[in-house]
DNA sequence: CTTACATTTCAGAAATTTCTGAAATTACTG
DNA sequence: CAGTAATTTCAGAAATTTCTGAAATGTAAG
C-alpha cells in the first residue's frame, strides 16, 4: 500500500538527513518507516511501501540492527520477521548515543594513545597537540559515562534545570561565580 | 615536504573518521593537518603535503571554511592564504557542535514541527510520535543552549564532578532519590 | 594598464557507494 | 526429508561523490 503523505514526508526527510549522517537514505527511510508505525512491519512491506529492491532492504534491516536499532518480533502462525523501534523514546537516544560513540569516538581515543605510546617524535607542538585533545575527549567520554548511569527521570531533571545550573555547579564545586568573561 | 611517520599516522586517521562523519576523506585530512602543525600553512604547502591536487585542496579549505573551523591568516610580505586551526580546542569543539546541530538536528526540528502544523492526517500514533520527537529534541537542544552559554571553566566543572551529579540533581529538584530501577 | 601570482570554478574522469536481480542459503512445514 | 517460503549473499549496474587539470577569475605591485 502507498504512504499517507504523512508518513511519505516523514520518512523522505528522515531519507535526506540519512545522509548527513553516516547512514544511507535507504537505512533513513526505513528506520523513519518503523519509527512511525504502530504495527512491526516484515521486510515485504517495507520494500513495497518505499519501493526498493527486496535485497536492499534486507541489507538496510541488517545494517539497522547493526546499529541495535530495531527489534525482531514474530507473530504466531507467521514465519516472517517483523520489526519495530523500541516504544520508549529515551532508549533509542541511549542507543543512537552510545552507537556513535563506538563508532566515532573510541576509535581516535585509541588511536591517539598509541600515537603518545610510540614515544618522543620531535615534535612538541603536535605531541602537546594530541595529548591535550587525548584529554579533553578522555573528559568527554568520562562525562557521558556518568550520563548514560544516570536513570532517565534524573537526566530529563538536569536537561530541564535551565538557568539554575551555573548556580548548581558552583555550588558543588565550593566556588562562586567567577568574574572571568565568558568562553 | 614529506610528513614525519607521526603527522602521516594523525593525518590518515582522520581521513578515515571523516567518512564517519560527514565530511569527506580530503577534508578530514586537510584539517587534521592543520591541527597539529604548530604554524599555519598555506595552500600549496597542504597539497604538497597530502599529494592531493590544488583545486582539490582549495574545495577542502572552502568547505572547512564553511564549517568555520580554519582561521585564515596573511603573513607580511606574502599574498598567499595561510590558515590555522584554533589554539584554544574547546573553541573547536563547541564549533563543531554548534555546525552539527545546525546541519543535523536544527533541520529537522524544522521539519517535525511543519508535519504538525500540517494538522491531524488520521493517524494518531504517528503524530504521537512525531510530536514526542519533536519534544525530546526541543528538550536536548534546550539543554544544549544552557551548555552553550556556560563559560569553559564551569563545562569543565560539570564535567569533571564525577559521581556527584545524580545527587546534585536530586538537591537541585527537591526530590531524594527515587526507587525506580535505572533507565 | 600590465604582469605575475594566487585562488576558484567547473566539466569530465576516477573512485566509491548504493542498489538490483538472480542465485544461494536457511529454516520451517507437512 | 522433500517442498516451500523467507532471507541473505553477491556480482555487476546505476547513482553519487570526490578528485583532477585546465581555464577563468581575482588581486596586488610595478
Amino acid at each position: 500500500m502507498p504512504l499517507t503523505p504523512l508518513h511519505q514526508e516523514f520518512v523522505l526527510h528522515f531519507g535526506e538527513m540519512g545522509s548527513r549522517w553516516g547512514i544511507n537514505r535507504t537505512v533513513g527511510q526505513i528506520y523513519a518507516l518503523l519509527f512511525i508505525s504502530s504495527e512491526p512491519l516484515n521486510a515485504e512491506t517495507i520494500t513495497d511501501a518505499l519501493g526498493i529492491s527486496r535485497s536492499n532492504t534486507s541489507m538496510g534491516l541488517k545494517e539497522l540492527q547493526g546499529w541495535n536499532l530495531v527489534r525482531l518480533k514474530h507473530l504466531p502462525g507467521d514465519r516472517r520477521d517483523y520489526f519495530t523501534t523500541p516504544d520508549d523514546l529515551w532508549e533509542i537516544v541511549r542507543t543512537l548515543v552510545a552507537e556513535r560513540k563506538k563508532r566515532e569516538i573510541d576509535p581516535t581515543l585509541t588511536k591517539l594513545r598509541e600515537l603518545e605510546l610510540q614515544g618522543p617524535a620531535g615534535d612538541d607542538y603536535a605531541e602537546a597537540r594530541i595529548a591535550e585533545l587525548r584529554e579533553m575527549i578522555e573528559m568527554m567520554t568520562g562525562f557521558y559515562a556518568e550520563m548514560e548511569r544516570l536513570e532517565t527521570e534524573r537526566l530529563v531533571k538536569l536537561m530541564t534545570l535551565g538557568g539554575r545550573i551555573a548556580g548548581l555547579i558552583d555550588k558543588a564545586t565550593g566556588l562562586f561565580p567567577t568574574l572571568t568573561k565568558r568562553n
